[in-house]
DNA sequence: TGGCGAGTTGTAAACGCTTACACTTGAGGG
DNA sequence: CCCTCAAGTGTAAGCGTTTACAACTCGCCA
């Protein structure tokens, strides 16, 4: 006999699914059909009662709702605990395409793994929890149990997260590396096109022999895949790759600036193409040219990768391959909704290509990049 | 007479608060006691308890939870529909503090006023659905009713997301601009501190007459209490701005290479210094000296505003007034998880300091900003 | 000895929805 | 004229929690 708590979130209580059947002289239950599935009801009835829902200002409570379907049409996100743009940019292509389909999205940037997070009976191996201990059962920091599925963005595969998605038979989609599970959607960037077309933009201008790779480092999944194909496109053209045509360091303005000053101490920077394996590596090559009085693209072009900001601020502008990263998150997305709808159809992978855009830094008349 | 449905959310369903009960052979009441008031329970009993619920690995429904709470532990965001460095910062910020206090966070980019965003119940005036319309209650689109509170970080009040706001009683915080509403938080960022250091820095090698503030638009808020400072801090100086040291225009490349091009028509963009309203603008005015052979920071010197990641990688590398975004995100949450335990308490204003960082732009000892 | 309060636990009523099933009509077919 | 069937609607049982109240056990004091 618990007592009638007329608990109004702040002073009136908002209309419930009662409120308009009363109102509608209806049953809640014609007022549910009406909301979901009106081709049940009457078209009067359906009327009478969306008048009613509108004159209330109805909205359904989506606890109780969620309660009943298991549906809160929110998507989680994990997210890698960096900055920059990829972050954003992914986030409003995914963002974009969740309302586009009537989702929502619960971010859920990861948290670092040595780092407080304390440890709670959800990430603990059963039985691990020592006698009086303190801590127990709060939320899982991915809100598991709330969303509807899962969008993981995280490079390295967090064992935890991982084990307690699968546990809870949760629809996940991987991005940027590919998973090979039966239920697993993966969304991938095809560094093919992008790279190939530049390749062959360098190759209009140059010889082959006279064409660099820099990439990022040796292990990272994306610039393997560049100097693949940066090789590849050559070879197709008829020359074969010097090994020192191809270097890998890391993805800041330092390595690609000293990368170029190797080549500048042995006088061979002139006169070559540079494919960098992202815009902060040309931009260092940009610089030790500068430096060196070397004029780009005159005497030297390059080329970046990821179209960021930056390419475009810079001068000379930096020709720089695009990468769709709002369109990754968008397609991620999509791609898990499709699959809550459809759970059990077979994995796919979907690949998103990138694509040159020509600037000043390997092409004299190029527009500026409209900065 | 509904049929149990066993409908496991994939195959097996997931403990309940009565499994856990049965398991530790007490009520559900008890259960639900040791996880959210364990003193109430006898410690012998709560021990019971919490090894069974280790054991079934028993995770509350939020559901439910929800439902009798009224609580989600979710806050949202409402976020401009923009890109940028800002955007995720912002976001970074919160949602660290959201994971830091148990908060979960809902990302909602504003929806463009005009495009699409079908009408629901939700948006229109009571009785504007015409008769047979089909649309019907959905969620709105920011998930009101799930969160349990909301960070408004649009710049131009959203009219329609503040009366939803209001209605429902959420607590809200909004972001740079002030309301002057009773239960309403602001998180502001000061641009005082840092535009008094910059223009003081400035002052430091150069007269004060020699000074420009080259802002963005005039109507900007940030660029008029930035231009104020510049104002003051010369007076402060005993310099008296001329009409002309104050200039406004547009967050952008363009004007700052415009602005600078119509000194430099003077001949009088040598032996000056240039506080920018933002990071782009001073790339402008920078971009325009290059052009021009002009030395920087010898014959003029800049400082841009927001220290973008821009300011550290162009060269020669860019002053910056640092302005902390995640900071004020971080706060933002902060704020609004205070207030929804304390509704009552009066409106707070957080005003959040800008701090000058020194690079080569303005001091040709500073370090190259670490590229 | 009776009564009282504190400490512990159980009982069961909501919370606001969805939905299986039962029921009522009226049309159409034999 | 009876039976069947479809369409439209209502009834009420949950969904998995929280929590007011009742109930019981002690220990203690008058």
């Amino acid at each position: 006999m618990p007592p009638r708590k007329d608990k109004p979130v702040n002073g009136k209580r908002l209309p419930s699914i009662q409120d308009v059947a009363i109102a509608a002289d209806v049953s809640t239950a014609t007022v549910s059909r009406v909301l979901n599935n009106p081709n049940l009801v009457s078209p009067e009835t359906a009327e009478k009662v969306r008048k009613a829902v509108v004159q209330l200002g109805y909205k359904p409570n989506l606890f109780a709702q969620g309660l009943m379907t298991r549906k809160s049409r929110v998507l989680g996100i994990a997210l890698p605990d960096i900055h920059g743009e990829f972050y954003s940019e992914l986030l409003r292509g995914a963002d974009a395409e969740a309302r586009r389909r009537g989702y929502h999205i619960l971010v859920g940037t990861e948290a670092r793994k040595a780092e407080a997070q304390p440890l709670t009976p959800h990430n603990l191996p059963p039985g691990a929890l020592a006698p009086g201990s303190p801590e127990l059962p709060e939320r899982s920091n991915l809100a598991f149990g709330l969303v509807d599925g899962l969008a993981i963005m995280i490079t390295e595969p967090n064992e935890l997260l991982w084990r307690e998605a699968r546990e809870l038979a949760l629809p996940v989609v991987v991005l940027d590396v590919e998973i090979a599970e039966p239920g697993v959607d993966c969304i991938m960037v095809d560094n093919g096109p992008g790279t190939k077309e530049a390749t062959e933009h360098l190759l209009a201008a140059l010889p082959g022999d006279k064409l660099y790779f820099v990439g990022g480092p040796r292990e990272n999944f994306d610039t393997q895949r560049r100097g693949e194909t940066f090789v590849e496109t050559l070879r197709d053209a008829g020359i074969r790759a010097r090994k020192d045509q191809l270097a890998f360091g890391r993805y800041s303005v330092e390595w690609g600036y000293l990368w170029a000053g190797t080549l500048l101490k042995a006088n061979a920077l002139r006169g070559i193409g540079v494919l960098a394996g992202n815009d902060e590596i040309a931009l260092g090559v940009l610089q030790a040219a500068q430096d060196a009085r070397i004029k780009v693209p005159e005497e030297l072009r390059i080329v970046g990768y990821d179209d960021t900001r930056l390419a475009s601020l810079v001068r000379p502008s930096l020709s720089s391959v695009r990468v769709p990263m709002a369109e990754v998150g968008a397609a991620a997305i999509s791609t898990l909704i499709d699959r809550i709808a459809e759970p059990e159809r077979p994995a796919t992978i979907v690949r998103l290509p990138t694509k040159l855009v020509v600037r000043e830094s390997s092409d004299k008349n190029a527009a500026s990049g409209g900065f």
